[in-house]
DNA sequence: CACTTGACCTGTCCGC
DNA sequence: TGCGGACAGGTCAAGT
């Protein structure tokens, strides 16, 4: 899915036209992905009014008047688009839109507004999911959202956070900690890659063997290159969109995600793709040397 | 325990 | 063109 800097994008989007709307109807064909009873939906989301649109991690969180929460997660291929009537698509951009045409079959879930606006979320893959919960202690009592490390891009958030969260991690590589939503929540296949090329540390390398100097590096580049990603509106590789259904710009940016068999930028040697914590992993030998043994594959 | 692997799904792309 | 297999941005349960 969607990592933090296209969550972040969809929910600025979705705050431009969503505040004070009044949940009119519902509809959702993929009860896995919408768990809640209908009588749950029926007396906390139907005729609610949507307060504002929040984010942890990669989660969209929608406070309603009800005193429940939307909550949404887009995992693998979801979408969040508005249109503000159900005839015209991307909400007035129907020319940038990457999908010409909704809902499509793709869609899970169709919320329709007081005056005709719907929010489309739709799912490829059927991973994501659409919970309605009580806003009140939400963020302790809810399985997920307690888990989340901190968020990297509040202000408060520091190095030394960074640091201690990896400090019980030492036998694991590195991609696959920062990859964990435990030790700071957003970070995906994506930015691990491209914040590890920025700090020029390999994806396979233990943690325990990683400078501080690197370690600090590493940190910087993650907050540096999301925060890019998010002017840019994120990163559509495959499906993802935002709020209006237009694709992010930032993959045009990305110095090895991507880009196997291509030149590295930074110093001319081949960009290879292997796989590191269980997924695909776009790596320049040459820049992000690794001094973890290397254990035969 | 800490870490790794498969499962959840559908669609697309690549090689034969 | 058709078909099988690998793979895709995330997370969890089950395995070692």
């Amino acid at each position: 899915m969607p990592e933090l800097p296209e969550v972040e994008t969809v929910r600025l989007g979705l705050n431009k036209f969503l505040p004070g709307l009044k949940v009119k109807s519902v509809s959702f064909d993929w009860p896995k992905g919408f768990p809640n009873s209908k009588r749950l939906v029926d007396t906390k989301l139907i005729g609610s009014s949507i307060l504002k649109v929040d984010r942890r991690g990669k989660v969209i969180i929608i406070p309603l008047s009800s005193g429940y929460s939307l909550l949404i997660h887009l995992k693998m291929t979801g979408q969040l688009v508005f249109t503000k009537d159900h005839d015209r698509f991307g909400a007035g951009h129907p020319n940038d839109s990457l999908v010409s045409k909704l809902p499509d079959r793709s869609t899970r879930v169709t919320f329709v507004f007081n005056n005709d606006a719907r929010l489309y979320f739709n799912d490829q893959r059927k991973f994501g999911w659409v919970k309605l919960e009580a806003s009140n202690g939400l963020y302790e009592n809810n399985a997920f959202l307690k888990k989340l490390g901190p968020e990297p891009l509040e202000k408060d958030y520091t190095y030394e956070q960074f640091r201690n969260a990896l400090s019980s991690r030492k036998k694991s590589t590195i991609k696959a900690v920062i990859l964990d939503q435990t030790v700071l929540a957003g970070v995906g296949n994506i930015y691990a890659d491209e914040g590890l090329f920025a700090a020029r540390i390999h994806p396979a390398e233990k943690v325990e063997n990683i400078s501080q100097i690197k370690l600090r590096r590493l940190f910087k580049a993650l907050i540096e290159i999301m925060s890019l990603s998010i002017s840019l509106g994120g990163s559509s590789d495959r499906n993802y969109v935002d709020a209006e259904g237009k694709r992010g710009s930032y993959l045009k940016f990305a110095k090895v995600f991507r880009r196997e068999g291509q030149d590295c930028p930074e110093c001319g040697g081949k960009i290879s793709k292997i796989r590191v914590a269980g997924r695909g992993t776009h790596v320049c030998n040459r820049c992000q040397k690794l001094k973890t043994s290397i254990d035969k594959k």
